[in-house]
DNA sequence: GCGCGTGGCACACCTCTATTT
DNA sequence: TAAATAGAGGTGTGCCACGCG
């Protein structure tokens, strides 16, 4: 029951009807609806009760026009098609619900400038009065730098140190060493690096954290670069010849690993008894994929709740630049073993990967 | 480059400062942005280049309060853990764009009525235009059709014929048939349904067109009711008694499908050679599952896209209580096989399934 | 005349209707 | 007549003034 509304063209009703029912000015309404302190308990509660009645609901837009602040944070959502940008608007929502928040979604969809400039002109005609950046692009992350508005921003991503804007992510550096470390107490050295693609933020990131980590191992960092898509990670695990000098795979999201499975599948390499794989992210489902797959989880949820909490109370704390980054946490499956010596292991076949 | 301004506090130009700058009133203006026919070219190019110039974006909160139109679809997910309603919420995202709408999301968390209160006054503070209702439980459609609103709606579900209100799905009756018919044709005739939970109006949907289908084939239609998650299957997989006597299982979504099977195969049941497997959905990665999963596929772009039409095109046609039925299709891979005689394939183990 | 509870008025930015040139 | 203007909402918020013990 939502109102009930007699008049015949009803419109909603307004502040003013509110308060010509409880008989006082509307001011006073709006007094109540913002929690002022100076009021009388019963006018208060006569008040609460003529809105409850007649199903009163602020109007957003005059709010926002008159308080001139939107109370609705911008999330522009850069590659919609990963999993883990999805599992972050999500949890941006619930939080900037919490903190009674709206959101203002935006896909770019779009490629190049075009793109870019779609989302500013929408986020802009909605007065949004903050910016959260989800896994953005290169190029993204620069118009976004590059264009200077002046509204509290925080892009969700491992930026490197070299971005002026505020940023929450997972550290991929720990999530790299994670991984290697595994691979490696495991008894691998010969690990390849299925990367996301070359222009997303977070995937430059965990790539170069791989690489790094490779080398003080004095280890080589064999790397394909893919797209995040199951299927790139298939046409790897059916085709690639490099796969057979190495022993374990770190993809870096769990949909290519579980492409690259079903690919080494195909070709009778079996994973974990052939091939080791670790994946990223803990999406939902990795758990039951066969085998169920080793991975390094991100913390979606908490993510969310920093980058809302970063835009919200930028109210004069010193965060300009501040970057937040959160644990990832192993979680061990069953898609990982000591690696078996096939054929003569450290046989250098005509494979070429890039090798840096 | 957003805005040159120069202003010490400058607000964000309004559009009297358009006006000004070009030399003409704001209602001149307006219709310009408005693409009202009666200008001259000229000046209508003139404004247009101020408005470049100075970065002016129409606030949507103005124009809203204005013209009583938000040009905003409300759209309230039920489920939001379901991989389909993020699927079709993206979608309609997408869609409402197209038609130059924004969507304001609304997740239902909170069960209850309190979830679906929350959800009105959200929405009716954000005075959208239209509403959208993604992936419903019973209960949650009930309040939506009890709580008369005057707002278009539109009911992303495959409701059953009591529902007076407009709804848009595929039509599972075919969904159904389309799997029941692919195991038949390969000879099974022992099929399990692991349906959805009991209170979504898909899942009941489904449930009742597989069990009409078995009716029809006088074949028995044992089904267990599940949760929607990959955990569940996997359960179901792992432990349940009755898959002993059964050669197929039809699931109401793709991730309970994965779980099966990964279930199934820690008992050392293999699909499809001792159990076959249809999915439902098609979601991303299901083209990778060990085996590669049959499925259901739901078109959720088009659904989006019909969603979206008709909301906004309900500007007097006789669509009251219409209903759009899109037409599933199966897309075939390798998770049925003809049935295998496993031990006696007709003896009757103490198993008791939910047989009706 | 001090404080608490209220009311008045301007303003935010656009659209629409009526009116002028 | 075609093009442009003036003015009135629509619905809140913020600031200042006012009345009452």
């Amino acid at each position: 029951m939502t109102s009930t509304a007699a008049e015949p063209d009803a419109l909603r009703p307004s502040i003013y009807d509110v308060a010509r029912e409880a008989g006082v000015s509307h001011m006073t309404v709006s007094r109540v609806l913002n929690d002022s302190p100076q009021l009388r308990d019963e006018t208060r509660r006569r008040i609460l009760d003529v809105i409850e009645a007649i199903g009163y609901h602020r109007s957003e837009a005059a709010r926002a026009l008159s308080s001139r602040r939107s109370r609705a944070i911008g999330v522009v959502v850069d590659s919609a098609e990963r999993d883990a940008s999805r599992a972050a608007l999500v949890a941006v929502q619930q939080a900037a619900r919490g903190r009674h928040h709206s959101v203002v979604p935006f896909s770019i969809t779009t490629n190049g400038q075009a793109g870019i400039d779609d989302a500013v002109a929408h986020l802009a005609a909605h007065r949004v009065d903050a910016l959260c950046l989800i896994a953005p692009r290169i190029p993204t992350l620069q118009a976004i730098t590059a264009s200077h508005h002046d509204l509290p921003t925080v892009i969700v991503a491992d930026t490197g140190d070299g971005c002026p804007l505020p940023s929450v992510a997972v550290d991929h550096s720990v999530g790299a060493a994670l991984a290697a470390r595994h691979f490696m107490d495991a008894g691998h050295h010969s690990m390849l690096h299925l990367a996301g693609p070359e222009d997303s933020v977070d995937a430059v990131s965990l790539t170069r954290s791989w690489r790094s980590v490779m080398r003080q191992s004095h280890l080589p960092a064999p790397l394909v670069v893919g797209d995040w898509s199951s299927d790139f990670g298939y046409e790897i695990g059916a085709t690639h010849p490099g796969m057979d000098s190495v022993t374990a795979v770190f993809a870096a999201n769990d949909r290519m690993a579980l492409g690259l499975i079903h690919g080494l599948w195909t070709r009778g390499i079996r994973v974990p008894a052939d091939v080791s794989v670790i994946g990223y992210d803990d999406h939902a489902g990795a758990s039951h994929y066969l085998p169920p797959l080793t991975t390094v989880r991100q913390d979606f949820d908490a993510l969310g709740c920093e980058a809302v909490h970063a835009l919200l109370s930028s109210g004069e704390g010193p965060l300009e630049g501040a970057r937040r980054r959160l644990l990832p946490r192993l979680v061990v499956r069953d898609s990982v073993a000591a690696p078996h010596p096939r054929r003569a292991p450290e046989r250098s076949t005509s494979h070429r990967l890039a090798a840096m």
